[in-house]
DNA sequence: TCGTTATCCGTACGATGTACGAGAATAGCC
DNA sequence: GGCTATTCTCGTACATCGTACGGATAACGA
């Protein structure tokens, strides 16, 4: 990437992104879409990960030139962004008052830990963005209503979404790299010997005890429930 | 990167990275050193973010050639994972048992969190890496430590390390996103003039009710305690 | 019809990770 | 001291990336 990002990171400008005007009446029409050029580029990272998609790969996909991309996202950048809210439109967004807030809004992270298994490139994705799009607005619109029994103010309410978002991604990323080691055996085997042979070396007390002891084995989607609901359970309404 | 990258990511090896011998007797001698090489690129990563941290420029900072520096690391991907382990080493490992071990792992993930801030590419480095080394076993090693009252099994140790990490480099990537757009006033303005809008189309009543009464604003320090506390609290013996 | 305005996309440039292989330096063996 | 095996050094080269540039193509308003 050439582009010298000097100055603090402009990023996308949303305003321009989600509320840019469709005016323009005169010129050629587009042979594309911007829908179909987000939906080809999902269908790449959902098939061969995050960094299968490049600006040509995806034009082949829609069976464009590479540079008629830049007619329908100013750069990459832009694209994740669409990406991003493209799969958040698979959310269900209609809400269903339990009078149990807590409930539905674990609801809400597993509605979120099986999107993002559904499309494994999502954590790496989010990482760092800020500002949502239409789906995904829509989707914390739910949140928000969800939230409201709580008695919370705006910015605690946000502060939540916010939060409950980031932990389930943590989690999923740290579950999409075991069960990706846990592909390769002879991979899981190096690493195997390796924390053995450092439980063997009498500096490692602990960890030698831990790996002696390991108790019964738990699965992601157990340890997930777990910890999401120590989270949630602890949430109080002050 | 060339690399074609078909079977599912054998990624590096622990064995060979930490626990490869140090036999070579013959042979030219080394110029520069692991240790050298990964200072510079940490230096880099820290100055100028994760991204700017090449096999070009790291070498130019040491003062060697290009290729020069896969004599040390067998690829970029070690590169990154000698990174991480280097500045764990900051991290301090002794344990000062006080009989109040949630005290002690609030305090643990509060130095995770410093030194994510002191590293703000550390969040982003650390995503889908699974095998620790030398100086991040240390640490681990303190962590069980202070685990130990609370009589889990090894597995489910382990487990709240991981997750207890995740959770704060989560939130540390968020931090950290939300105080760069912090930087730059236009992109702030840009924003809330989208969120506004939004909020003003009439569909998201919730969001407007949530943007109208926004509260207090909360600092990243207070909020990061209050989830930490929350999660950390629900923690139980069982 | 003609000018204005979009979209389309071939070509090209600067970066990147790293394969290759020729040189240079060191150590053990005769 | 010379030979040889072994290791480190790094210039060159290549595939691939994001994307700037600008000409060709197409559609509208006048």
């Amino acid at each position: 990437m050439p582009r010298t990002e000097e100055a603090g990171t402009p990023g996308v400008d949303p305003e321009q992104l989600w509320l840019g005007s469709t005016k323009p009446r005169r010129g050629r029409k587009p042979t594309y879409s911007r829908e179909a050029i987000t939906a080809a580029a999902v269908a790449l990272a959902d098939a061969e990960g995050l960094e299968a998609v490049t600006i040509r790969k995806v034009a082949a996909a829609v069976g464009a030139g590479a540079m008629s991309l830049y007619s329908y996202a100013p750069d990459k950048e832009t694209l994740l962004e669409l990406m991003v809210d493209h799969v958040s439109g698979e959310l269900p967004t209609a809400n269903t008052p339990t009078g149990d807030w807590r409930a539905e809004l674990k609801a809400i992270a597993h509605l979120q830990r099986a999107h993002m298994l559904r499309h494994p490139w999502l954590p790496a994705a989010l990482a760092g963005r800020r500002i949502p799009g239409p789906n995904t607005l829509a989707f914390l619109e739910r949140a928000l209503a969800t939230l409201r029994p709580t008695g919370l103010d705006g910015a605690a309410k946000l502060e939540v979404f916010a939060q409950l978002t980031a932990f389930v991604a943590g989690h999923v990323a740290h579950e999409i790299a075991g069960a990706a080691a846990l592909q390769s055996p002879d991979r899981i085997a190096a690493e195997v010997r390796y924390l053995t042979a450092v439980a063997a070396d009498g500096r490692h007390p602990e960890l030698a005890e831990a790996l002696a002891a390991p108790g019964r084995p738990l699965t992601p989607e157990a340890t997930f429930t777990r910890f999401l609901n120590r989270l949630i359970d602890g949430l109080d309404t002050d």
